[in-house]
DNA sequence: TCGCACTCAGAT
DNA sequence: ATCTGAGTGCGA
């Protein structure tokens, strides 16, 4: 079998590809970036050499045999721009069609030859770890833009290594230090795994039908609310086929537009959003749940402020106690006690069974480092551990207190572990000292730590629900039409923070954050890398600028003298344009030859697209894509 | 920034 | 049927 990708030798001149290390006379040395490469495992027309000097695969350019000649502005261009200009070249040529531009670029990705590839081949060209060539797990991605597993990225950089595998550009100390997790890209490794199964499973069972297929996709506003807009919003669609006392993690089985589950991580726009995916159902109220049965789930919005949040565990306040008279729905003022009754109840009723409560965190949550920016994200479960009463922040009156700590089989998303949690220690909480009705749990939980299989899990069986699912309509056609959404959703993921539109020619901070080229060059575009200082008449020493990342207080001047694309997460995302194309092109030919369904046209103007003309049709998809990303990311 | 009116869903 | 609720945008 002949190498579809080809690999130089690793620092301790071990052959990449064939895990042995070849002796001297068995290697050849690029000219160009000065790397050992085993000969038996490069490809014959690797070996060539037009000029005088040996080149490797990665610097003479070879893997793009088909590309255009293209002359890039930057001066210093590593092996990943050629592959980004060839792009660009594609991408600029007018007489192609958007069609033409993804089969180009396909081709252009699977090394110009034939489309021979199975899918396997095909994800592993997309976006791969170079140190275990596999996808790469917790991604982290350097300033030169490859990317890497953080275990592998670790134990380079643990050698002592400061160079790239990929480039040998010098990675900076403290990128080595402390290497952030690249989330989008996270989301682009799900959706590579997800997307072919649910293509597949969209025809996928729906076990319940209420009147939920006549709720709109979106929340709505009735004419009269829409004075006031989303605040007297009704809710929207719910997408998952959960029922509203469904304890525990959301799994795929319930998730039948996208069949991936409602994962850690996830985040929407508001509450009712978050309404929509099952996390936490009450739209206003902070906890989920049922006096006699036990809490599903709570919010942390920082309505209380005797919350206090360390992550992985965090003391939470009960609800009620507050005045809420008139029209007023929510009151910072305590005017009473609270008890553990109604909501209350629930929760010291799930401490007691020791069931998992799903906790979603709100942008609204200023004092919590954990709270995410914008929205509203699910964090995934805790249990609690123990509940009190003591005397709130605002002194005269009794607030219910709990204690959640997390025991979720997935990490946080702000944690760069590579598995979820395992039991902790509880910590010490000094109030406890004037807590009343302190509860503490005695039976054994229902959901908890499996040592021998390593998970969390249901020991007991959960609580029988006693209410209905709020199902989805099952014909086929709606389905398709939201599994593609449930694209569209993820394409958000890939929006960037400057344009809010999907990124192009993606750059990733070493905070993590990702961009596009253009608009973080030009954000910083004029500043100077120093600033001249001087006190009368007299020349200080120039000091250097700080240029803020646009989205956290990290200082990107380093990064910035030469931010390098993230090829792979580009490639991952014109991967995902395509396949809207196709999934879109599908649902018309499906349209064309059915024509069976009785349908009740409420289809939107939008949406509506004659037979003939695609390409247009389809610049149009991507631009209403780019405008969903906008409308989530904007505010 | 604050207070306010407004809406809907869910518990009881 | 009544009550509560960690939402929401507007106008002062």
């Amino acid at each position: 079998m002949a190498p579809e990708v080809q690999f130089p030798c690793d620092g301790d001149g071990v052959c990449m590809r064939c895990k042995v290390k070849p002796p001297s006379e068995e290697t050849l040395t690029c000219g160009t970036c000065v790397t050992p490469w085993h000969v038996s495992c490069l490809l014959p027309e690797s070996l060539a050499s037009s000029t005088g000097e040996w080149q490797c695969p990665d610097c003479s350019g070879d893997v793009v045999p088909s590309a255009a000649p293209v002359t890039g502005h930057a001066g210093v261009e590593s092996s990943g721009s050629v592959l980004v200009a060839a792009i660009r070249a594609i991408q600029a040529d007018v007489t192609l069609t958007e069609a033409k531009k993804a089969k180009r670029r396909q081709k252009l990705m699977s090394g110009g030859g034939d489309d021979g590839l199975d899918e396997e081949d095909k994800k592993k060209l997309e976006i791969f770890c170079s140190i275990c060539i596999q996808l790469p797990e917790r991604p982290i991605t350097t300033p030169c833009g490859h990317n890497f597993c953080l275990r592998c990225f670790e134990k380079w950089v643990g050698q002592g290594k400061l160079t790239c595998m990929t480039c040998r550009s010098k990675i900076p100390k403290n990128v080595a230090q402390n290497p952030r997790i690249n989330l989008a890209l996270v989301s682009a490794i799900r959706l590579a795994n997800v997307t072919k199964c649910s293509v597949e499973a969209t025809a996928a069972k729906v076990h319940h039908i209420i009147r939920n297929q006549d709720r709109p996709e979106k929340a709505f506003t009735t004419d009269r609310a829409k004075k006031t807009g989303k605040a007297n919003a009704a809710s929207g669609r719910i997408y998952v086929t959960i029922p509203g006392d469904h304890f525990g993690p959301i799994p795929a089985e319930n998730d039948p537009t996208r069949n991936q589950g409602v994962l850690v991580g996830e985040s929407w726009e508001d509450r009712q959003e978050c309404r929509q995916w099952g996390a936490h159902f009450p739209h206003i109220a902070g906890i989920a749940g049922q006096s006699a049965v036990g809490a599903q789930s709570v919010a942390l919005s920082g309505g209380y402020e005797d919350d206090e949040d360390h992550g992985e565990w965090f003391l939470y306040t009960g609800s009620g106690g507050r005045d809420l008279g008139g029209n007023k729905r929510t009151n910072k003022i305590q005017s009473s006690d609270q008890s553990f009754a109604k909501m209350n109840e629930a929760l010291r009723l799930s401490c007691k069974m020791g069931y998992p409560v799903r906790v979603v965190r709100s942008h609204k949550e200023k004092r919590s480092a954990y709270a995410p920016k914008e929205g509203v994200r699910y964090d995934g479960v805790y249990r609690i551990e123990k509940c009190w009463s003591n005397v709130g922040i605002q002194g005269s009156y009794k607030v219910c207190r709990y204690l959640f700590v997390r025991c979720d089989n997935e990490p946080a998303p702000w944690t760069s572990d590579e598995h979820g949690d395992r039991p902790r220690p509880l910590p010490n909480i000094p109030e406890l000292k004037k807590a009343t009705d302190l509860f503490v749990r005695k039976e054994s939980p229902s959901w908890d730590f499996d040592e021998a299989e390593g998970r969390w899990k249901w020991m007991k069986s959960p609580p029988v629900s006693r209410k209905a699912v709020a199902a989805l309509d099952p014909e086929e056609r709606k389905i398709i039409r939201k599994a593609k959404n449930g694209n569209n959703r993820l394409l958000k993921e890939f929006g960037c923070q400057i344009c809010k539109k999907v990124l192009s020619l993606p750059v990733t901070t070493p905070c993590a954050h990702n961009f596009c080229k253009a608009c973080l060059e030009a954000k910083f575009a004029g500043i100077s890398q120093v600033r001249e200082r001087s006190k009368g008449g007299r020349t200080l020493r120039a000091k250097k600028n700080i240029m803020t990342c646009p989205c956290c207080t990290t200082d990107l001047s380093d990064f910035l003298q030469n931010p390098q694309v993230n090829r792979e997460m580009m490639e991952v995302i014109e991967n995902l344009k395509k396949k809207e194309e196709e999934a879109e092109s599908s649902k018309d030919t499906a349209e064309s030859s059915g024509g069976n369904n009785a349908e009740s046209e409420e289809e939107e103007g939008t949406q509506t697209v004659s037979e003939v003309e695609p390409p247009t049709k389809r610049i149009k998809l991507v631009d209403t894509v780019a405008a969903a990303a906008s409308d989530c990311v904007g505010k």
